[in-house]
RNA sequence: GCCAGGGUGGCCGAGCGGUUAGGCGGCGGGCUGCAGACCCGCUACACUGGGGUUCAAAUCCCUACCCUGGCUCCA
């Protein structure tokens, strides 16, 4: 199967470390609010992934966690006046909600950041111990340029952002927080206070899967900073690569701009309203992941049409297959090995269905990869 | 600056190596007291510029220009 890396830039033979087993993290949400229709794409992109690795043999490991602190859960307990650990569960919850909903495999494991914060802050240690990283006023800081400096998966980003970035209270504009003192946080051997970011997801993958990843998963949004950043602070603390292929998906827009820009998100229990789940999901991966998706209940409609179609041509279709069921089965696969290309397995479905041919097998298929139910 | 995706007939929009979707509009006709809905037919040999590969390019490669989106809240 070949994968785009973003790394790399470059659609790459997916080759994973060990022959059977493929590594995952996926980025999960922070747990402050209901799951958006973003979060329901970059989910259920990367839970066809999932299936159709699956259905190529191999054993997937995948970790997934909930950022659990953050300022905007603190922000929203103390307006609600209860603890954010309430906040926290109950989004975590909904979350459950959506997904299950969705259709979408659960992991193997979900992590939590507050499960980790001994493991965070060890590593904090670690990394003032030997130079990474550096106390300046309230808060400990990442030193990028001790570590050899971005350039993992950006480039040139120095000379756009300059501008923008916080310089005060610290060595160099883009280090970045690993920990922030502070009387309210949580209790720690290096004292009180509250964990940077990044350095949660490398913690919490390395614990589950070892120093050496295959897949990363998350949003594009998380290129820069956090998932540079990540990649950072690992190399500072195993000395390589932890990731082997970096993907990212695209975002949904929403008239044109991405969403968190926009001043009103949509909630996906509040399309679940109007349209079935699979009808969601047909939606979705009705265009390539990596490309941007605009919302649009016009392209919605198309695709519950779409769904309709394939639905009543695979309870017409029989057991019985002929020459061309294996073809197209063949022409199904080929787009899915070709970086995961839905819009296109997608397409060669309906051309079947639309031909009235048989052989429930490409169904099945269909189902089971990407996850829609007929 | 970097990354991604684009630039197709009046407009929208597929196609992504050879057979030139489809829709809207426009034009003609049918139906109709007139118009509209509707039906039939006609109309667009179009692919940003410049190179190259090929027997053959809108489709592949290079290059230039232009447009959109993203780039420390973020999936």
């Amino acid at each position: 199967m070949l994968i785009f890396n973003t790394r790399t830039q470059n659609k790459e033979e997916f080759i994973p470390s060990e022959p059977s087993k493929v590594k995952i993290y996926v980025c999960g949400p922070t747990v402050y609010d209901l799951c958006h229709i973003g979060h329901a794409r970059s989910y259920v992109c990367f839970d066809v992934l999932k299936r159709y690795l699956i259905e190529l043999g191999y054993r997937v490991v995948h970790i997934q966690n909930f950022t659990d602190i953050d300022d905007k859960i603190f922000e929203r307990a103390r307006r609600e006046g209860v603890s954010s650990s309430e906040i926290s569960e109950r989004y975590i919850n909904e979350y459950f909600k959506d997904m299950d909903a969705l259709n979408i495999m659960r992991a193997s494991k979900y992590t939590r950041v507050t499960e980790y914060l001994q493991k965070i802050v060890e590593i904090v240690e670690k990394l003032l111990n030997s130079g990474y990283a550096y106390r300046y006023g309230n808060e400990i800081y990442f030193d990028v340029e001790a570590s050899g400096g971005f350039g993992e998966l950006i480039k040139n980003v120095e000379e756009f952002i300059v501008d923008s970035i916080k310089v005060e209270g610290k060595r160099k504009p883009f280090d970045f927080v690993l920990w922030k003192f502070d009387e309210n946080g949580f209790n720690s051997k290096i004292g009180r206070g509250f964990p940077g970011w990044h350095a949660e997801c490398v913690v919490m993958s390395m614990e589950n899967l070892g120093n050496e990843i295959d897949i990363h998963w998350g949003g594009k949004d998380l290129i820069y900073p956090h998932h540079e950043c990540e990649s950072l602070i690992a190399k500072a603390l195993v000395g390589k690569r932890f990731v082997k292929y970096w993907m990212h998906n695209g975002l949904v827009l929403l008239e044109g701009r991405k969403m968190s820009k926009s001043s009103s998100k949509i909630y996906i229990r509040e399309i679940l309203k109007y349209y079935p789940a699979p009808v969601l999901r047909m939606w979705i991966l009705s265009k390539h992941y990596r490309r941007d998706l605009s919302f649009s209940e016009e392209d919605l409609n198309t695709a519950w049409k779409k769904y309709e179609k394939i639905k009543r041509a695979a309870k017409k279709a029989g057991d019985e297959e002929n020459s061309k069921t294996k073809e197209y089965i063949q022409e199904f696969l080929s787009a899915m090995n070709d970086d995961m290309n839905t819009e296109k397995a997608i397409e060669v479905v309906e051309e079947f269905s639309e031909k009235n041919l048989h052989g429930l097998r490409l169904y099945k298929i269909f189902e089971r990869v990407l996850g829609i139910e007929l």
